[in-house]
DNA sequence: AACATGACCATTA
DNA sequence: GTAATGGCCATGT
């Protein structure tokens, strides 16, 4: 582990441990990753990601909607995330109440 | 090294 | 509810 490009792994392992039907936002992922206060570079991280595996697509702005890309390609993000489960409403976005992931309980 | 851009967020008015 | 401002950091020219 190293060093430069880690902050990629760790928001690309957080990212992985969203649950299908959930959606988490840039600052909840760059919260979980120890990276509090850092949410543009989740975005960043995410433009330059090239990998499947990695569910992207549950990753949303604060506002409960889809972020617009440079590319001007939402790359099929909403899509996704209705076949998943999640629901948008009237004006293109996501209850955030009833749909933002909620990181495992651990010690609860 | 400086400057500009970017899948952002929180606060304040 | 909307609008404007500051912050924080990586990448490319």
């Amino acid at each position: 582990m190293s060093h430069a490009a880690g902050n990629y792994a760790r928001i690309f392992a957080v990212v992985r441990r969203i649950p299908a039907g959930s959606v988490a936002t840039y600052g909840q992922i760059a919260r979980l990753a120890g990276l509090g206060g850092h949410a543009r570079q989740v975005g960043y991280a995410l433009a330059a990601l090239e990998d499947d595996t990695v569910p992207w697509h549950r990753v949303i702005n604060a506002r409960g909607e889809v972020s617009p890309r440079s590319d001007g390609d939402d790359h099929g993000q909403p899509e996704r995330l209705e076949r998943e489960g999640v629901v948008f409403d009237s004006r293109g976005r996501v209850p955030l109440g009833e749909f933002q992931w909620r990181p495992s309980p651990d010690s609860e």
